[in-house]
RNA sequence: GGUCCCAUCGUCUAGGGGUUAGGACACCGCCCUUUCACGGCGGCGGCAGGGGUUCGAAUCCCCUUGGGACUACCA
């Protein structure tokens, strides 16, 4: 086989769409694996639809993701321009060599008579398609016509009679009828080429081996295998990936079932080691059990072959599992400046981040590292060690389901003092002055941790007690201790005089 | 409607003539434990249906059913 180059083809009518980012991931490991190109071209064809941060969002998707690409925008390479717009002369010139060759014609149909040509195959119950009302035009009539200045497009003279075959890499043979294809348009009107002619010539100039797209693209096929026929070149091989379908399995994945952009999961706290992983499990399988891959591993095991062919449901559980093993794996350097943006955004750390606060966030990162599933975690899981204050707890969390209010004011009060008494912060100390202070006061150590931990953090899930007093420090810890107190002594009077 | 694709636990999937139908996520239970997580152990749960072919079908063939894609001068 020839050098494998294969091509990303996004058009920039929108953000990246997580489908999208799997064909690309597909696209680019196949070429890392088989040491070919990974292409990326823009398929701006299409001026109605066109929007302006598309293509910027397209790249800094991919590079974000950890896919670069050989020859394309920002890259260069031999056989660009790598924007469809930069080479409408290329299509033209196609175009017309078709229409020279009698394999396609001029047509003038106005969208008015295409339209109403549609309603009443509808009514009719009739198949759909352009009913080749300019197909058999004289020369002579498409010169007035041209003469005079009339719209036209350019049609593929789709045969009347016989099949094309077509050919899929993973389902293998696939026969349309003729009858079946319309002659559809490659140049419109405005003299931009459709997705068919652009594709077909630019994946032919630019040494394509490979074509690797969505599933709803086969219905196109017979249309670009008659295109290269036309043409007399011979077609790359083509992978139709399964499309995504929505959670609950009915219809495409679209915006409507929520995140659907690469950004979005980069802001909702997604890494992009996870993202990849995960696409990558969807719609492929290793002949093994190994469910964890490095990009790098990925190459090693990617194979088109394994490539499944039945849709996939867009799920989003698989993708949490996988960001929490991935966030555990950080170091907590790593994990810190990952999460500085989202403390950043939540006002509750500085931008620019000073040194000193951000050591202090790393210091931080083993208490909370195995306990958040997406970075935007992050701000309710580290919020009361950063903020100088928290808010009064609620006297219920602070007593728990079997405190009484003196009690729990009495425990609160003792450990307040025993903590101002001692100078000694570490880990080890308050653990071994609070378990001696339960054993004296002769109650069990979580009935004493419980309304600590509420105490100085407002919340009843947190990491381990030592662990977070000794992350907080005194100056923190006592006036917490003595907001609690005061609280249940305000409830204690409210309590006595009703 | 027409054309085409697809069909194993809820989800992602392994398995492609003889398997107690395997794994992962999710869910449930137990253990660990100061809470929550993490981790460990265990459980629940599937070959869409019907015909063939065969000594024997989850596996091969056909039909039905179901799901999906496409049906633009969008990609």
């Amino acid at each position: 086989m020839d050098a494998v180059r294969v091509r990303f083809a996004p058009s920039p009518t929108g953000y990246l769409h997580i489908g999208g980012a799997r064909t690309a991931l597909y696209d680019w490991l196949l070429a890392r694996k088989t040491g070919g190109q990974f292409i990326l071209r823009i398929e701006d064809t299409d001026r109605n639809r066109y929007v302006a941060d598309a293509v910027q969002d397209i790249k800094d998707s991919l590079r974000w993701l950890g896919l670069d690409w050989d020859e394309g925008p920002d890259a260069g390479g031999e056989v660009g321009p790598y924007f469809q717009s930069e080479r409408l002369n290329i299509y033209q010139k196609y175009a017309t060599q078709l229409v020279e060759a009698g394999k396609a014609y001029y047509c003038f149909c106005t969208p008015e008579r295409l339209e109403e040509m549609r309603k009443k195959q509808e009514q009719a119950g009739e198949p759909s398609g352009y009913d080749r009302h300019c197909r058999e035009l004289s020369a002579e009539e498409v010169e007035k016509k041209l003469a005079a200045g009339q719209k036209y497009v350019i049609r593929f003279k789709v045969p009347l009679t016989g099949k094309t075959q077509v050919h899929d890499e993973l389902r293998g043979e696939m026969v349309f009828d003729h009858q079946t294809l319309d002659d559809f348009v490659v140049l419109k009107s405005d003299g931009f080429p459709t997705y068919h002619l652009a594709s077909v010539v630019d994946d032919h100039l630019m040494g394509i081996s490979h074509v690797i797209r969505g599933e709803e693209w086969i219905i196109s096929l017979p249309r670009h295998f008659l295109l290269y026929a036309a043409f007399g070149w011979t077609p790359p091989a083509f992978v139709h990936l399964p499309i995504f379908l929505a959670p609950d399995g009915k219809g495409k994945l679209s915006k409507r079932h929520g995140a659907t952009g690469v950004h979005e999961f980069k802001e909702k706290g997604y890494l992009p080691e996870a993202l990849v992983n995960f696409l990558l499990l969807l719609g492929w399988h290793p002949a093994t059990d190994q469910e964890l891959f490095t990009l790098d591993q990925a190459v090693e095991a990617f194979s088109v072959e394994r490539i499944n062919t039945s849709p996939v449901n867009f799920s989003l559980d698989k993708l949490d599992w996988f960001n929490g093993i991935y966030i555990r794996q950080l170091s907590h350097e790593e994990l810190a400046k990952r999460a500085l943006p989202f403390l950043q955004k939540d006002g509750l750390l500085p931008d620019p981040c000073p040194p000193e606060q951000f050591a202090y966030l790393v210091r931080l990162m083993p208490l909370v590292q195995e306990r958040i599933k997406l970075l935007s975690d992050i701000s309710d899981a580290v919020g009361y060690f950063l903020r100088e204050e928290i808010d009064p707890p609620a006297p219920e969390l602070l007593l728990g389901k079997k405190g009484t209010v003196e009690q729990v004011t009495a425990i609160l009060a003792k450990v307040e003092t025993v903590l101002s008494q001692t100078a000694d912060f570490s880990e080890e100390n308050l653990e071994r002055t609070l378990r001696a202070l339960a054993e004296e006061l002769q109650i069990k150590a979580g009935q004493l941790f419980m309304p600590v931990r509420v105490a100085v953090t407002g919340q009843t899930a947190t990491p381990g007690l030592f662990q977070l007093l000794a992350a907080l420090g005194q100056k923190k810890v006592l006036p917490r201790l003595k907001q609690a107190v005061a609280v249940l002594q305000q409830t204690g009077m409210e309590g006595a005089s009703t």
